[in-house]
DNA sequence: ATAACCGTGCACATTCGGTGCATGATTGGT
DNA sequence: ACCAATCATGCACCGAATGTGCACGGTTAT
């Protein structure tokens, strides 16, 4: 409903290049640079200057794009609450989410909604938290379930999404099946404080949540080892390289040689899952039918790992 | 930045046909057809229904109107702010008014206006105040001149627009030159009481001023003849025929054997005169400076005219 | 200096969106 | 009860808007 072209300056906006703007809405920069120029031209407003060998918003620019988060929240909300009044279906929905969110929750999420309604036409991205809100401002998605990260540069309250928190996902250990601990119910991170540890390289999403775990208990980890994937983690942990952090709601699958431990103690890492929307939106039929349907999925798994690993 | 689609809606909301939509939005009918098609389409929800040879918003489409009031209120309001923000030129300006008003004040504000901004499109369109009003919805004009009637079927605080009162345009009294008043510098409505009058058409949009004026004073004119044009009246007053009111807004050229007086007294008719714009886009700079010259002409010629008839 | 990158103009193709006319459905007048 | 008027809509056709792909000029980094 609003224009396409305001979209694309907004999308613009967060990234800078026309490139980038063309990558993420989807188009080729030469559309992006004909739109930007003709919304100027409709528009009667400069919005952009040349800099460098790239172009900049001018202040002009800055502005509306400021102002229209208003607009499109605006909108939004119209959109949900004429769908809710009239009890109409709409036909595209695209979900967006992170690597084991996308796969845990949001795969059966798509195949619930596929079944109940069968003329919905669902699409699913995986996408990075921070590409995430990029493709929720380029409307190329509706929803996305991503990992929220205080130490992130999104803030809480951006004017142009809204976020419920689906579940709290704690970390577990998981060690070798061979190891002295590995008959517990469960451990402290003190006692694996002398552990050698695989985690993500540094600067990846979860390391921070890696620190920030031990930083709460007071010890220092040793890292002996770094995985990009949980599936290396897991091997690495399965050939008895080390011991590591695994979210509940990643699953172990086939994993051989490895067990799932949960912590206890004053550490208890948990990263927290949140399902994002743009502002307005969440009064939508179909975006709260998926919000259940998320968090009764997000709880089930939760509550049924611990039986179906051990 | 509205997709005109939902202008289009909006427009036959109020007119209720897809013909009169067409007229007014200067599509054609199998246009406007398609455009409520497809928009149904995008959005998924059932906007209109058949009902008889014609057809009906259903609530979804109702609701979707009354509530698109505020969301086309705030992109004004947006654009207006930006334009201000960023001192931006728009390229074309649409102009509405009623007879009188259109020709004492609108060509004067235009001829200004093309001075002033020479690169600025500006177009003029006559039309009454309920197609002012509709128009100003359709986007085909940006301001509007027109008279405000308390009877009118609008009201004053209507969600779409934003009134500004230009003047009170006070009725002044037209009588014969051979008159026995017409050496008066000024005379009461009740002086004329006995007079044969000539009004307009029972019905018409001054019809009612006029008996307003004479309610106001506790008497009972006699209505002798009618006419539509204010030319023609003054015409028959020059004739002999009678007496009449005019707006002192409007001239009386070249008129023969007719004396303009004004009114004295208790019942001192006037009609009021505003300038209307959608809501939101009072801030713009081109409505403020339209304004501020609209008020300056008005004072001008209300000031200037008796010297000039005389 | 050279290479890489970025935005934009141009030729071209496609699609979207418009008009004009014919048609079907419904209502009001006689 | 019929006929004319009114209204919306489908269809053929056409033009303009809007996309892509490629080449080019300008700017920065190595």
């Amino acid at each position: 409903m609003i224009d396409p072209r305001l979209i694309t300056l907004r999308v613009f906006a967060r990234c800078g290049t026309v490139g980038a703007t063309a990558e993420l809405t989807g188009y080729s920069p030469s559309a992006v640079s004909a739109q930007l120029r003709e919304l100027q031209r409709m528009l009667g407003m400069q919005l952009l200057t040349k800099d460098g060998r790239g172009v900049r918003l001018t202040a002009t620019g800055r502005f509306l794009v400021a102002g229209s988060d208003t607009l499109i929240a605006e909108w939004e909300s119209l959109r949900a609450a004429a769908m809710e009044a009239g009890d109409q279906v709409q036909s595209r929905f695209g979900l967006g989410g992170f690597s084991t969110a996308a796969a845990q929750l949001l795969a059966p999420l798509a195949a619930t909604l596929r079944s109940t309604r069968p003329l919905l036409e669902v699409q699913v991205l995986e996408a990075n938290p921070a590409r995430c809100f990029d493709l929720l401002v380029a409307e190329r998605i509706d929803l996305a379930v991503i990992v929220a990260m205080q130490s992130d540069a999104y803030v809480e309250d951006d004017p142009r999404f809204e976020q419920t928190v689906l579940l709290d996902d704690p970390l577990d250990v998981i060690i070798p099946a061979d190891h002295p601990l590995a008959a517990r119910e469960s451990v402290t991170l003190d006692e694996l404080a002398s552990e050698p540890w695989i985690t993500e390289s540094a600067g990846s999403t979860y390391h921070s949540l890696f620190t920030a775990a031990f930083t709460a208990v007071g010890v220092t980890p040793r890292i002996a080892h770094e995985a990009v994937e949980w599936e290396t983690q897991i091997a690495f942990v399965g050939a008895g390289l080390g011991v590591g952090l695994l979210p509940r709601l990643a699953p172990l699958h086939h994993a051989e040689n490895v067990v799932r431990l949960r912590i206890t103690g004053k550490g208890k890492p948990a990263r927290r899952i949140v399902a994002a929307v743009r502002r307005g939106s969440i009064g939508s039929p179909l975006i709260q039918e998926s919000l259940g349907i998320l968090q009764a999925n997000a709880q089930r798994i939760l509550t049924a790992r611990p039986e179906d690993e051990r």
